[in-house]
DNA sequence: CGACAATACGGAACAGTGTTCCGTTTAGCA
DNA sequence: TGCTAAACGGAACACTGTTCCGTATTGTCG
């Protein structure tokens, strides 16, 4: 999927950022690395050795700690990154299906990221300060999305309109820790049952 | 066990345990890798390079490995080195001192267990199994230790009779865990403010 | 007491790591 | 198109855990 962050001029990350000019191969290889780092990262877990992670990505190790110094700026960019991926989905599926199915469709995505987040929770429970302010951002890029999503679909009156965020926040993150590897066909009916109920009662 | 750290060299007096026979130098070795283990864990924690402990213990790296294969061995056997060492004080000091005294000493000697014992915690939580064992072992040679020792001072009329094993666990736990790296003067006033406590009921 | 198996020892060698360094390439601009 | 600053890549380095085998030590038996 398109990241559309490639102009820098995006204000609401971190306040005021300097207009600076970023070359085109620096944004290509950022974002191979985070590319590749996220794969990796689900199957060889967070301490994946680097040149697995530069192998994937087709660049050298310098490049690597280049753009992340240290481990846990690569960890924190790459939950950044999918959480912005996840995020960003929200309008583009508002946009092209009706209220309930872009909720539906959302919701299934939202249990993709969970499944494969699994491997950063250790990292984010070892204290290092640099994974302080994911746990805000995760808040901060999730809610106004859902929260759009449920709107919409309430307004339209094709769900009830008796459901939180947070309610379908938690529910999905639960769905999506069932057995197995090829859970896939599991968590997907899952959480389309749950959309059913919501569209139940708006009836 | 116990033939780790007494000197069961002795041909003649060996009891009806094992009779294994074991060469010296395995002893030798196995003894100096374990002292060296301690210090080194103290310092660099458990994760220490393995070249730190086999140089400090005088060995080569094979003789690591031929007696503790895995790193979990090697902790657990550090743990239960330590726990001996410190149980086996307890009627050496008996022998050597008053009750009262030998409590207070042996207490001295538990707080320092306790400290040296910091970058072991994490690894007893690790989920190893090889570490299922250490906390009865742990209970099993400390509970008799101290329980002879506050019955003979309480006895003999030194301290009050009131106070339970558990009790002063617990407490010379606590008071060894304060800030800083020489805390030794702290904490050992501390021992002994407790044990003067318990001496002050008993006139 | 001396020779002999059996056993253990040591450390070089190997196969992986993370990290740095610098000659080479590339992107953006004039 | 040329030029310069920036970024690239991957060889090189330092350090890790682990294995292997020639050598040394030990306990025993004649």
């Amino acid at each position: 999927m398109r990241e559309d962050t490639t102009r820098e001029a995006d204000p609401g990350a971190a306040g005021g950022a300097a207009p600076k000019k970023v070359r085109a191969d620096v944004r290509r290889n950022t974002d191979a690395l985070l590319t590749a780092a996220a794969e990796v990262f689900l199957t060889s877990g967070v301490d994946a050795p680097v040149r697995q992670i530069t192998t994937k990505a087709g660049v050298g190790a310098g490049t690597l700690y280049r753009h992340f110094p240290q481990r846990s700026d690569l960890i924190a960019a790459v939950f950044r990154h999918e959480v912005d991926a996840c995020a960003d989905a929200a309008p583009s599926l508002a946009a092209e299906y009706g209220p309930a199915e872009a909720l539906t469709r959302w919701l299934q995505r939202l249990a993709l990221f969970f499944a494969t987040k699994r491997g950063l929770s250790a990292a984010l429970h070892s204290g290092d300060s640099t994974y302080d302010s994911l746990p805000a951002y995760f808040e901060q890029r999730f809610m106004p999305a859902l929260t759009g999503l449920i709107d919409a679909a309430a307004e339209a009156g094709e769900i009830r309109s008796d459901v939180t965020p947070d309610d379908l926040l938690v529910a999905t993150r639960n769905l999506a820790v069932p057995e197995g590897e090829d859970d896939t066909g599991h968590t997907r009916r899952m959480i389309a049952l749950l959309v059913d109920g919501l569209r139940y009662q708006a009836r």
